[in-house]
DNA sequence: TTTTTTACCTACTTTTTTAGTTGGTATTAG
DNA sequence: CTAATACCAACTAAAAAAGTAGGTAAAAAA
């Protein structure tokens, strides 16, 4: 399985976000409730994407959370990236720690690259506007 | 990391299968040499492969392994989902125990879903053949 | 100023998956 | 009979995934 937990529940926070947007912060408590995902846990997926300002934080009574810009702003690809670390399918091309000494003579790693470029490309064309419920979601 | 060394192994010791294709049955101890793999590893990740008819073996003395069929029969896709399980990006799609009550309504799955025919479609594109040392590995 | 509500932080735990290893048995050629 | 091979099942160690526990810090409301 190549996306995990950490990835699909954070996509579904960015949609819920991005479905209240414009409507001030939202409390976690309420977007863990109606996405039935642990509050503690989303707690621990969150704050890479704070730190990369895709989402706002305030504390405090009244506080909560709020995209730091407009839903078509976002693309899938990046949240993914980010909560994810890569979406390389093959270790040896998710890092420059690649300490395969085949490299040169790898069969497959040409078709792991083109594949991964594939896969970043496919996830880069949706915006995070391409997933909310007004819409209809269609791509070729 | 979506491609496991059972899948990345498989397919390695079906290429070094594919170069000595025709040459009768080639021993996995040579093969595991060649690749620098474990051969009990190998022992154990190979059944799936005869099961399936892609591979035969030969017991005994001068026994081996050699390709069912010419390399150009051989399709990535089908290597990967055996040794895989599934290619599928995320659980609820690879298998009908799709215990999530969410189905109806999740925002998500109709990009995995394009996502995973994106996926089987690249790697069926490919035939064990396009991957032989004598070919460059030209792919859009 | 006290209470409540929230984000934010760190360490721990449990379960599952990955990546093997160990120790064999069955079969076949020479 | 011996050597080389495929074939088989159980075990193990390490890593990753998935989540819990138990807080502290900040800010608004009472």
């Amino acid at each position: 399985m190549m996306i995990s937990t950490k990835g699909r529940y954070a996509l579904r926070v960015m949609i819920d976000l991005a479905e209240n947007y414009g409507k001030g912060y939202v409390p976690m408590k309420e977007v863990a409730e109606r996405q039935n995902i642990s509050l503690k846990y989303l707690e621990r997926i969150l704050p890479v994407l704070t730190k990369n300002k895709m989402i706002e934080g305030l504390q405090g009574k009244g506080g909560g959370y709020r995209l730091a810009a407009e839903p078509a702003e976002y693309r899938v690809g990046d949240i993914l990236r980010l909560t994810e670390g890569s979406l390389a399918p093959v270790a040896c091309l998710s890092c420059e720690t690649n300490t395969c000494e085949r490299v040169q003579s790898c069969k497959t790693l040409p078709m792991w690259m083109e594949f991964h470029r594939l896969t970043n490309t496919y996830f880069d064309g949706i915006a995070l506007s391409d997933l909310m419920s007004s819409d209809e979601f269609v791509k070729l």
